[in-house]
Parts: structure tokens; sequence; C-alpha cells
DNA sequence: AGTAAAAAATGATATTAATCAGCTTTAAAA
DNA sequence: TTTTAAAGCTGATTAATATCATTTTTTACT
């Protein structure tokens, strides 16, 4: 259970910055920042932004799972990226000069920071590593959307679902999956009903546990190989 | 047609560069890379790079069309992109530290520029207004596919036609949209004869003139209410 | 111009996955 | 702890699109 007073986490002690892009070279700039910025608690379910608003700065994922997600025309979620703790939120749309192309919203209670758009150039600005990490982010989940559009368009959803499920046990690690059964069809690209068969075959192939929501990756290999990699 | 020479294209007076990342502020450093850098006329269907080997710079594209794609396992093309002039291609992997994740390949007779890694990395290390075109860009592209795995995973491959014929549109101008079926179906995310059925189906309605491969857009209201936009 | 190869087109069929409707279990709230 | 709502599940049916086989047209080459 998560400390739910929206007590201050200190840039200098908090333990998701070290997985970061704020983990190197960065002691001067957050502790400048960590005055100015905001903590707050979130429950589950909270949205942190919306579709096309425009930001006012970025979200520093301190505890939780987030879901960045896009609607399609008919309100549809698709889900693009799930974040973890350590994970900075919604810095594309700073550079951009765009409003949001995505939304995102907690998937569970999140221990969240906030920086404003000001302080956050400020520093992209003025510290070259983090400026060069940043670049370097976005260029690796440029080159991950373009895996993502060619599975969509070629791979079956069966093969979609070992990927998927791959990607989400590097997520949630050491932890169980822990998403609903509609979140990880808009996750795949696929009907709940779909998502929901296919799970089942994946149990009785021994390839996953079903823990009534939360699922268990039993063998990776297999996945592995439906997933085609 | 094209001036099959090898002649240098001078930056300085290279009409490609005003719709360009280097249209502004870049004089200076245009004038350094421009005795460093190589020009080369492409015949069609000419490889720039392939997917997964390392780059060693970046390509300005001076004159024609170059897609951009990746393989899926069995080897199928996904267009991700269709570069048009002025567009500088491969600069995504120059700051990913990965290899390429995806490749370019000429679509008709091109001349294009290579400017090498380290002559690249220095221009934005020391031009902020190049360098914040550049995220700009890249933050850009990485909405765009946020857009595209949407559209791939809910929309039908009509829809997905009338939003490609759109996208076209603006990459061909004025020209007629230029493509093999084939390269339009991977674009789409479809089988070839689907595709061909649906242009039919398009020609049939007026939205689109079949001049043999070329295709004009006939009725571009149309197709934007198909796409659902 | 004549020929070969590539691209485009068409028809028939198979397959995947979506949709619709109803039912059960789990979680949340009164 | 009972009630209600949400999430999960199942079966039947339909629809969209891929696949396969073949023919026609266009383009490129000698």
């Amino acid at each position: 259970m998560l400390d739910k007073s929206h007590k201050h986490v200190t840039c200098a002690t908090c333990g998701a910055r070290k997985n970061s892009l704020f983990a190197n070279n960065c002691e001067n700039d957050v502790a400048l920042v960590d005055e100015q910025k905001s903590c707050a608690f979130y429950k589950k379910n909270q949205p942190l932004f919306i579709e096309s608003s425009f930001p006012r700065g970025v979200f520093c994922l301190n505890q939780g799972k987030v879901k960045i997600f896009a609607r399609g025309d008919e309100g549809k979620e698709q889900i693009i990226h799930i974040a973890k703790e350590g994970e900075i939120i919604g810095f594309r749309a700073m550079f951009s000069g765009e409003p949001y192309k995505v939304s995102a919203s907690t998937l569970e209670e999140c221990n969240i920071c906030f920086i404003g758009k000001e302080d956050f150039l400020n520093m992209i600005e003025t510290n070259a590593t983090l400026r060069n990490g940043i670049m370097k982010e976005l260029s690796k989940e440029l080159g991950d959307r373009a895996v993502f559009i060619t599975n969509m368009a070629q791979k079956s959803v069966r093969e979609r679902l070992a990927f998927a499920l791959l990607i989400l046990g590097d997520v949630y690690d050491k932890e169980e999956i822990n998403l609903t059964r509609e979140d990880l069809a808009n996750f795949v690209g696929t009907a709940t009903e779909t998502l929901i068969r296919l799970l089942k075959d994946f149990k009785e192939e021994g390839i996953i546990e079903i823990h009534t929501r939360k699922l268990e990756i039993i063998n990776k290999d297999k996945l592995m190989h439906l997933a085609g990699k």
C-alpha cells in the first residue's frame, strides 16, 4: 500500500530516479527543480492528461503503472505504452508544439511528481547529458513504434498477444501482470472476447497461469517463439 | 528527368533546403558541411540503408521520393513513411545508439546528399535552432505513429486506404500518386488483391481516377469523411 | 517491334476475428 | 452481509479480409 499523503518526494533520495533519464549528471538540476515541483498521490484510473489538451509540464512516475493511449473514432482506447516506475511521461508534447496526441491514466495507485514546462525545458537547454538522454529516448520509441505498426499490420492476434505478454512481463517485472481484460485487449488491438478466448488457449497450452485477473508467464520461451522473435 | 551526373548540389543554392530542417539559422553549418558531404544520383528502387545495419550518417533528399519501411517476420514490407524532397532521412538512428529499425529505398529517380555522422552530430551539438527542429520533428513523428498504430488496430482496410490516400495526396502534392499496388498495399497494411478491389470501388464511387498505375484524387472531402476525420 | 517479365486484375474459397446475446463470477458499495 | 454493478466468460453467427489460382495488361528489354 502506498503512502497516500501528498508529502513531497525529494529527488535527491528518490528510488525511482536511478532508473530514469534524470539518473546521470542531474543532481544540480533536480535539486533546483525539487522546490518547484509538485507531488501527488493518484488513485486507480485517474487521468494525468488527455488527448488534444495542451501540455503544461511533464510527469515523473515515482510509483505505480500508467497507461498511455489514443482513442479511435468510436472512442475505443488503443494502448500505446505502459509506463512504470522511473519513467518521465508526456515529454514528447513539450517539443512538438502540438497538443497531446495521447492520453495518460493510472492503472493502479501511483505517486507522481509534476515538473512545469519552463523548468523542464530549462534543464533540457542547459544540461547536455539530460538532453541527449531525452533524444535517445525519443529515437528509441520511434523505432519501437515502427515495429509496433508492423506487428499490427502483419501478425495475427495470437502472435500479437504473445508479443504483448512479453512486453508486459518486463513492465511488471517480478509482479504478476495486472490489467483488466479490456485494457489488455486494447493493448493487443483486438476485441475483449477474442482476447479472453486466447488467454484460455495459452493457459491450456501451459504458457501462462491465470489467477483471476492477474496473469503469470510460465513459459517465456514458448511465448517468444509464438511472437516470432 | 533528373540530372544523372554525380555533380555536387551546393547547400547554399539547394531548392529543397528551404523546406527542410536546415532552412533556418544553418547557413554557416551547411557551408562547412558542403565540402564534406557527398551527393549522388539514385536510380529507382535503390536502397539507402537497411534494417539492422549501423548508421554512418544522414541522407538529405534533394529530389525524388523514398520509402521507409520495416520487414515483418515473413519478409513482407510495412511502409511506415514516404519521404519527399527536403526531408532528412535516417537521423533517428543517429541518436538511439541502435542499428536501423527500418530500411529506406528510392521509389523513383532521386538526388540525395549524405552527411557523415560526425559532421551531423557536431551541427546538432552546436546549433540550438537546428537541434530544436530535430527534437520537434522526432516528437511530431512519435505522435503521428500513435495515430498510425490506432488506425491499424481499429479502422477497416477501406478506412485506412482513405487515410493513406490523403497522406499520399500531400506527399505527391500536385503530381499524381505513383506507387505500385504492392507498395500501396504495404503502406495501408493489407493484401495487394484487397487493395486493388478497394481502389476499383473508390474509382466507381468517383473518389479517385486511375491512370494505369498513377492515382488522382478527385473527391478529397469524401476521402476525409471515409477516413473518419 | 517483339518477347519476356513484372504488375495488375478477377474469381472462388477459406479463415480469422468481430459482433451479438446471454450467463457467471468477482468486486464494490450500501 | 446483501445487493448491485462491473468484469469475465461462453456460444452462435456474421462479416471482413487473406489466400490461392488464373488471366490480362503493362512495362522493360533485346
